[in-house]
DNA sequence: TCAAAGTTATCCCGAAGAGA
DNA sequence: TCTCTTCGGGATAACTTTGA
C-alpha cells in the first residue's frame, strides 16, 4: 500500500514536470520503477532461514540506493507519510490471508500421452508440408483448386499451419492436467473442441481439420480416465437410476431437517456436479444440483442420525473436503483447485460477496468458471473470466468492459482474471481478492491487493505447502514493502557512496543517458527504443503514412570467435534524418538501444533540439516537431511540397476497365508521384478492385505516401484534393489526359 | 556462467471491415 | 462517406530453456 501510494505521488509528480519536457521524456516509462523494486534473493529461501543482521543492514542499503537511483533518474522525491495507521483511515487495506495446499501428484502417464500427441503433431505437419493443397476437398488440378480458392475467398491452409497452433493447445492442455488436474484438462480440451467445431472454416480448411482429429484423441484420453469417478449430468441420472437410492433421493429433500429413514445404512454424498464415490455398502446417489439448497454431508452408519440445519452447517465443508479430497486423490483435480473452492464456501454467507482470482495464465482463467458452475456448492457464485486480447483465446475490449460492468453491478459476483486486472480496476464493492497463482512481481503483489477496495476485505494468497520459492517470494514482498516504506520516512544517509558507480548520477555517464539541458529531462538506454517508436508517430503524416522505424540487425564475427552485433536503424522518409548506423555492440539488444545516441546527434545536427527550435528563422515550424503538425492541418509534411513526377504502366491485364493509378513516395526534401493504367481489375466492384490495388501497392513500395486509384480524371483530382495537392494534381493530370 | 532465444502474458496503434 | 469495431503486428516484461 504504502508503495503504491509511492507510486501515485511519483506518478502526479511526473504528470506535473512532464508539460515542461520534450516530446523524448513524455515517454519515458513511468512505471519502470515499480518493476525494479528491490527483493531479497531466493537465496534466503536456500538458506532455510531469515537471512543475518549484517545481510538485512545490506538489503537496506540497497533499497535506498535503488530509491535514490530512482529519484535521479525521474527528477523526482520519494515521500510517504509516518504513520501507517493515519493511511489505513481513509485508504481500506484488506488483511492478507496465506493459505496452504498440498503439491499435485503428477500424472505422468497423462502427460506424457499429450507429449507423444504432440509429437505426432510436430511428425505429421512436416510430412504433409509439401502435400498439396486443397486436395481434401477433390481438387486434383490447379485450376479445380484455384476454383476454391475464388470461392472461399481466402488462401489454402495446410496441416503444417494448423500444427503450430495445436502444439499450442497441446500445452494449454498439459498445463491444466498438472495445474488444476485431470477433470479440468478435459474441459480445455473439450472447449478448443468445440470451437473447432463451430468453425465455418472447418468445412473447407486442412489445418482445422488436423486439429480437429487430435484434440478429439485429447478429449477421448481424458475422457475415458474420467469415467470412473466422475459424473455427467447423462451418466449421473444413470447411476441415480441404476441405484435404488433414487427413493432416497428424493426422501433426502425432505429430510434435510429431521430424522433419517432408519431402514439402510445411508451415506450420503457430496456430488460436486462431477464426483462420485462408492464406499458404502447401501449408497445413496444424489446430484447436488436437483436440491434448492445444497446440502452436502457424509453421514457414515447413521441409522440414527438426526440431520439438523448445525449439522448441515458444520458438516457442509468437511463433506466438500472428504470428497474433493477424494477426488485429488484421483488426480481429478488438484489439491490446489480444492483449497480454492474451500476458500470460496466461507464466503457463502457472506452479505454482497464480490471477489477477484487472480490466475497466471489464460487457460486457467477460461476454465475455472466452467468449474465453478458445475459445483452446485458453489451455486451461490456467478463467475466469469477476464483476460486480456492478442492471445490465442483473446477476449474483446467490449467483451471485457460488459464483463467489468456485469461484476460491478452484481451479475458477476466471482472474476477469474489473469493480471490484466491488477491494475486500473476500480471497483469499490470487491471485498476478495485470492491469488491463486503468486504474483510474479512485487508490483504485481501490491497491485493485485490493491483491488480489494472494501473496508474489512481479505486478500487470500495461495501457498504450496513446503514451496520454498512461494515462501520466499511472499516473505520479499512483504519486506520489500516495509524497507520502502521506511525508507521513504527515515532515508538513509548514502553521501559516503557519492561519485562511486552505485549511485547513477546522469552527469557521471556520459554515452548512455542524455539530458536535456534546457529542462533536465533526462533519457537513458531502456527507454530509448520506446522513444524512437514514440518520436516516428509524431512525425507530420496523412492517414496513409506507416511512421514506423525498423531496426536491421547485423551479426559480426569478432576475431577470436565472438559474435557481436550492430544496428541499423531505418526511420520513416519523413523524419529528418532516415538511416542511422549503430556502433558494433556485444547483444542484440545493445545494438539497438545504441542506435539512440546516433539520433540524438542527428537530431541535435538536424537543429531540432528542445522546445526552442521548434521553428526555423522565418517562423515556419520544422519537420518531426509538434508545431509542425499542428501547421499541416491535413497532416502532409513540408517535404511534399515539391514534386517529381514521372509515370509507369503495369501489368497490360486483358479486360476490364482501365483505372489510373498514383502513389506518391517523399525523400527528404521530394516527392515522387507515379501514375500508371490498370485494366482489368474486375474484382466485384471497382471500389473492391481500388482496394486491392492500394494494398498491393502499399505492399511492393516502401515508404509509400500516398495512393489514390481512380477511374476518371475528376476522381483522381478529388482524391489529390483531399491531400491538399489539387493544384499539383491539375497541372500534372492535364498533361497527362492529354 | 552468461547471453540469446523462446514462452507467457500484456498494451498500443494502424489497417481493414461493417454498418449507419 | 464517416464512424465505430475488430483484427493483427509490434512493442514490453518476466521468466525459462538452451547453447557456447
Amino acid at each position: 500500500m504504502i508503495s503504491y501510494r509511492i507510486a501515485n505521488r511519483i506518478e502526479s509528480r511526473i504528470e506535473s514536470l512532464a508539460p515542461k519536457r520534450s516530446s523524448f521524456w513524455k515517454v519515458g516509462k513511468q512505471r519502470e520503477w515499480l518493476q525494479s523494486i528491490p527483493m531479497l534473493d531466493v537465496v534466503e529461501a536456500a538458506l532455510g532461514g531469515s537471512l543475518r543482521e549484517r545481510d538485512l543492514r545490506q538489503f537496506d542499503v540497497d533499497c535506498a540506493i535503488k530509491i535514490r537511483n530512482l529519484e535521479t533518474k525521474l527528477d523526482s522525491v520519494v515521500c510517504t507519510i509516518k504513520d501507517r495507521k493515519e493511511l489505513e483511515k481513509h485508504v481500506p487495506m484488506p488483511s492478507e490471508i496465506v493459505v496452504e495446499y498440498d503439491k499435485a501428484a503428477s500424472l505422468w502417464s497423462l502427460h506424457e500421452q499429450i507429449k507423444q500427441i504432440e509429437l505426432a503433431v510436430e511428425e505429421a505437419a512436416q510430412s504433409s508440408s509439401r502435400r498439396s493443397k486443397w486436395q481434401f476437398m477433390g481438387a486434383r488440378d490447379a485450376g479445380a483448386k484455384e476454383e476454391l480458392r475464388q470461392v472461399y475467398g481466402v488462401s489454402e491452409r495446410t496441416e503444417s499451419d494448423g500444427a503450430a497452433n495445436l502444439i499450442q493447445k497441446l500445452r494449454a492442455i498439459n498445463y491444466a492436467l498438472g495445474e488444476l488436474g485431470q477433470w479440468c484438462a478435459y474441459k480445455v480440451a473439450q472447449s478448443f473442441l468445440t470451437a473447432l467445431q463451430n468453425d465455418e472454416r472447418a468445412n473447407y480448411q486442412l489445418d482445422v481439420k488436423f486439429q480437429e482429429s487430435y484434440l478429439s484423441e485429447v478429449v477421448t484420453l481424458l475422457q475415458c480416465q474420467l469415467s470412473e469417478g466422475a459424473v455427467s449430468e447423462n451418466n449421473s441420472k444413470n447411476a441415480t437410476a441404476d441405484n435404488d437410492a433414487t427413493q432416497g433421493a428424493s426422501d433426502l429433500d425432505e429430510i434435510e431437517e429431521g430424522e433419517l429413514p432408519g431402514s439402510h445404512v445411508w451415506i450420503l454424498y457430496c456430488v460436486c456436479g462431477f464426483l462420485k464415490y462408492e464406499t458404502g455398502a447401501t449408497s445413496t446417489f444424489r446430484n447436488g444440483a436437483s436440491s434448492s439448497k445444497e446440502v452436502f454431508l457424509v453421514i457414515h452408519d447413521c441409522r440414527a442420525a438426526t440431520v439438523t440445519k448445525y449439522s448441515v452447517a458444520i458438516y457442509g465443508l468437511l463433506h466438500v473436503d472428504v470428497i474433493i479430497g477424494a477426488a485429488v486423490a484421483d488426480g481429478k483435480v488438484t489439491p490446489k483447485v480444492q483449497s480454492l473452492i474451500k476458500i470460496l464456501l466461507k464466503y457463502q454467507h457472506t452479505e454482497d460477496f464480490r471477489a477477484i482470482i487472480f490466475v497466471e495464465r489464460v487457460v486457467a482463467a477460461l476454465v475455472l468458471p466452467k468449474v465453478f458452475a458445475e459445483l452446485p456448492s458453489l451455486s451461490f457464485v456467478k463467475s466469469a473470466s477476464l483476460i486480456g486480447h492478442n492471445n490465442s483465446q483473446e477476449m474483446r475490449t467490449s467483451q471485457m468492459q460488459d464483463t467489468i460492468g456485469k461484476f460491478r453491478d452484481g451479475r458477476v459476483t466471482l472474476l477469474v482474471a489473469t493480471s490484466v486486472a491488477e491494475e486500473g480496476l476500480d471497483i469499490r464493492q470487491c471485498n476478495v481478492v485470492i491469488r491463486f497463482d503468486l504474483a510474479k512481481t512485487v508490483l504485481a503483489y501490491i497491485q493485485s491487493r490493491g483491488r480489494a477496495r472494501k473496508p474489512g476485505s481479505d486478500y487470500i494468497l495461495m501457498v504450496e505447502r513446503g514451496n520454498l520459492s512461494h515462501e520466499a517470494f511472499l516473505r520479499n514482498a512483504r519486506n520489500s514493502e516495509e524497507t520502502l516504506r521506511k525508507e521513504a520516512v527515515e532515508r538513509t544517509d548514502l553521501s559516503h557512496l557519492k561519485g562511486t558507480s552505485r549511485l547513477i548520477s546522469v552527469d557521471t555517464t556520459p554515452g548512455t543517458v542524455y539530458q536535456v539541458e534546457s529542462t533536465g529531462a533526462v533519457v537513458s538506454l531502456n527507454s530509448a527504443v520506446g522513444l524512437i517508436h514514440f518520436y516516428c508517430s509524431q512525425l507530420p503524416s496523412d492517414r496513409y503514412s506507416i511512421l514506423r522505424p525498423e531496426f536491421i540487425m547485423e551479426r559480426h564475427e569478432m576475431p577470436g570467435g565472438s559474435i557481436e552485433y550492430s544496428c541499423r536503424l531505418q526511420l520513416p522518409c519523413n523524419a529528418p534524418f532516415e538511416k542511422l548506423e549503430g556502433p558494433v555492440c556485444s547483444s542484440m539488444r545493445l545494438a539497438q538501444q545504441a542506435c539512440w545516441h546516433h539520433v540524438i546527434n542527428a537530431y541535435k545536427g538536424s537543429g531540432e533540439e528542445g522546445e526552442k527550435v521548434d521553428q526555423n528563422d522565418e517562423g515556419d515550424p520544422l519537420p518531426g516537431t509538434a508545431r509542425h503538425r499542428e501547421f499541416y492541418p491535413e497532416g502532409v509534411a513540408n517535404i511534399l511540397q515539391f514534386a517529381i513526377w514521372s509515370t509507369l504502366v503495369l501489368h497490360p491485364w486483358e479486360t476490364g476497365v482501365r483505372v489510373w493509378t498514383f502513389f506518391a513516395t517523399g525523400f527528404r526534401s521530394s516527392l515522387l508521384l507515379f501514375g500508371f493504367t490498370t485494366t482489368g481489375f474486375c474484382i466485384e466492384t471497382l471500389d473492391r478492385a481500388h482496394r486491392e490495388l492500394k494494398k498491393y501497392h502499399k505492399s511492393q513500395f516502401r515508404n509509400c505516401y500516398y495512393i489514390a486509384t481512380c477511374e476518371s480524371k475528376r476522381h483522381l483530382e478529388l482524391e489529390f484534393g483531399v491531400i491538399g495537392h489539387s493544384a499539383i494534381a491539375e497541372t500534372y493530370l492535364d498533361s497527362l489526359w492529354a
